[in-house]
DNA sequence: AAGACGAAAGTGGTTGA
DNA sequence: TCAACAACTTTCGTCTT
């Protein structure tokens, strides 16, 4: 399932066997490469392969990282997305309606005209949401989002759009506040900055979004959790896999001794990683790890002292 | 000169009367 | 609806390497 986009023109067909072929590797996989445990979890909402043992993430995105393109009509949305519904539906017209004019009521041209008025609502509604759709896949896009999450973002716009709950708000916005809601959902949380950077509109209209949904729907989101940040953030900062395990124990230890009650969970990764990495002779100033996680180096610093002090971890650098 | 440290004031969101 | 509140940010001066 790795890397299938390039063979978007290709045949049906052929896309089917080298889906099974990839797959069929990752399955190969029977302990974990870093601590030899057999205890791998496969979570394929999650997109990953990671072990239970040393949180060691094996494989990520191992579902389909998406299209690099955006559909500028419906025509070219409808040929090129895999979300959505089926193309019939979606190019009964390209943007070149007929104009009719009105005749009088009982006339044979008012009937069409009344006709095509409502179908002009259709088109309307329709263009906006496919619009809300390539919107969504831009942004997963850009954030490396597997597709899963897409659709799932792409069925609560629908579920919302139902509820009529789109009219008279950024279509921007509400798309911008699902792909934050569906990352949280799926155990693979971006942070606020980070749908702000890619979407259109500001923090506070995405945040604005989100609050409604989660009450109007009645979505439920846990809090996430400063673990499930630790992967990305070490990527980011080229940090190896031992630390990131490191990072991930440290965070277990201060979630018992309850200290990160209360606390952001990203500021609580960002020092946990902060942490590991000096341990480690991996240094990473506190700029390097503020940059790559979006929180400041005065709350690394007051995190990080706590962590050190209640843990009891002698960072001597 | 760069990094780390911490005090103090400011910001935006939550909570409870 | 408003005020109190905690977490976090901004800013800035100081110390350390």
């Amino acid at each position: 399932m790795v890397a299938l986009k390039k063979d978007n023109e290709e045949g049906e067909d052929k896309k089917k066997g080298k889906e099974k072929d990839s797959a069929a590797g990752l399955q190969d996989i029977k302990e974990c490469p870093e601590c030899g445990s057999k205890s791998l979890v496969r979570d394929y909402n999650k997109a990953e392969i990671f072990c239970a043992n040393c949180g060691l993430v094996i494989a990520e995105n191992i579902v389909d990282p998406g299209p690099e393109w955006r559909a500028f009509d419906s025509e070219q949305m409808s040929r090129r997305a895999r979300v959505g519904a089926p193309m019939t539906y979606r190019i009964h017209d390209k943007g070149l309606s007929t104009i009719v004019t009105w005749g009088s009521p009982g006339q044979r041209q008012y009937k069409l005209k009344k006709w095509q008025q409502r179908t002009h609502i259709a088109n309307t509604t329709e263009r906006s949401f496919i619009f809300a759709l390539s919107e969504i896949d831009r942004m997963a896009c850009a954030l490396k989002l597997p597709v899963n999450i897409r659709e799932a973002a792409s069925m609560l716009y629908r579920k919302a759009m139902k509820k009529h709950l789109i009219r008279g708000r950024s279509i921007e916005g509400i798309t911008s506040a699902f792909l934050y809601i569906t990352c949280r959902q799926y155990g693979v949380p971006r942070t606020l900055e980070e749908v702000r950077e890619i979407s259109r509109v500001g923090q506070k209209e995405i945040s604005r979004a989100y609050r409604f949904l989660l009450r109007e729907l009645d979505l439920k989101v846990s809090p996430a959790s400063p673990i499930e940040f630790v992967p990305r953030f070490c990527s980011m900062l080229n940090l190896s896999s031992e630390i990131r395990a490191h990072a991930i124990e440290i965070i277990k230890k201060a979630a018992e001794a309850e200290l990160t009650n209360g606390r952001g969970p990203i500021g609580i990764a960002a020092a946990a990683i902060y942490i590991a990495a000096i341990l480690s002779g991996e240094h990473r100033t506190q700029k390097e790890v503020s940059d790559v996680t979006g929180v400041t180096e005065v709350t690394i610093r007051n995190r990080y002292k706590e962590l050190s002090e209640q843990l009891e971890i002698d960072v001597l650098l």
